[in-house]
DNA sequence: AATAATTGTTAGCCTAGGCTAAACTAATTG
DNA sequence: CAATTAGTTTAGCCTAGGCTAACAATTATT
């Protein structure tokens, strides 16, 4: 074996733009991370299912799954969460609909998710990848850059 | 009971701006999610390591879990994994240390972060919410949207 | 009406990513 | 140098979110 191990290095200085930040500020923004993954699939699925009740009148598990491009067990798992949580109602072979705290969730997730994508068109985004980008995007944005995004869309195309 | 069941309503035409996307399409965006959040941690991780080797010399795992506030066990299991993964090497009580391949993925990460972080403040954004935004928002911006955020951020401060 | 196709549910399996408690190792300090 | 403190690992538990396979119920076709 070697002699010489592995050794840390002095800190290089400012190699790259920003230093670290404190140790409470960086912690917050992985918490703030993990707490949008808790509730992100949530919204999504609230939010495509008042998109196919408004788009198609109906939302129907089978019409989610192949959306989502899961397995029809997986919605079906899924949704029995969503009722629990209060946000669904569904009985088996029939369209599934919001409660009106599904309605409520899925209106400001929709309205979020429209600001992000109209933004990123703004931007100069293809249709195609803002929808894509928007889809992930959607769940980390803070109100303050929602704000932000939604002048900038205005300023920039009206 | 009642008589009248919740009945599937005629689609309200475009109340919101948009239509729903094609099925593939729309599969795709969720696809694109999915595929991001499995290696989001992952990234990460290797980022940090990377971040505190530059600007600490050292990268301990106690720092790893203060840092992003979880337990060191929660640390210590990633840590094996990314052993597992030939992104790190490591010894108890000593330092980790990044493979070649691990030092690969967090120059690109950290470049990624840093773009998206700039260009939030380029908008307007105040730093410590733009951190927060950008450490879940990097992981969800495409590559033509990050040459786009890029552009922006250098044409509007210099 | 019988059969076929679609739709939905359930059971059981898997991985990722958290946690606590307990044990062990290293470093610090009285 | 002994004792305490700090760092690390392991074991075992939990939930979320995927999957497949088997079965059940409804709807569509002939
Ligand atoms: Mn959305
Ligand atoms: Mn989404
Ligand atoms: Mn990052
Ligand atoms: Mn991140």
């Amino acid at each position: 074996m070697s002699d010489h191990e592995q050794q840390p290095l002095p800190p290089t200085p400012h190699q790259s733009g920003d230093a670290l930040p404190p140790v409470e500020q960086h912690a917050q923004q992985y918490e703030t991370v993990r707490n949008a993954h808790e509730t992100e699939l949530i919204e999504d699925y609230v939010e495509l299912i008042g998109d196919l009740l408004r788009h198609r009148g109906e939302a129907r598990a089978a019409d989610i799954a192949s959306r989502m491009s899961v397995s029809q067990a997986t919605v079906s798992k899924m949704i029995r969460r969503l009722n629990e949580l209060g946000l669904v109602t569904s009985r088996p072979y029939r369209s599934l609909f919001l409660t009106q705290e599904g309605q409520q969730m899925a209106e400001t997730s929709r309205a979020r998710h429209d600001i992000v994508l109209h933004f990123l068109r703004a931007l100069g985004v293809r249709d195609t990848t803002a929808r894509i980008d928007a889809e992930g995007m959607e769940h980390h944005v803070s109100d303050e850059t929602l704000a932000i995004m939604q002048r900038f869309t205005e300023e920039h195309q009206p």
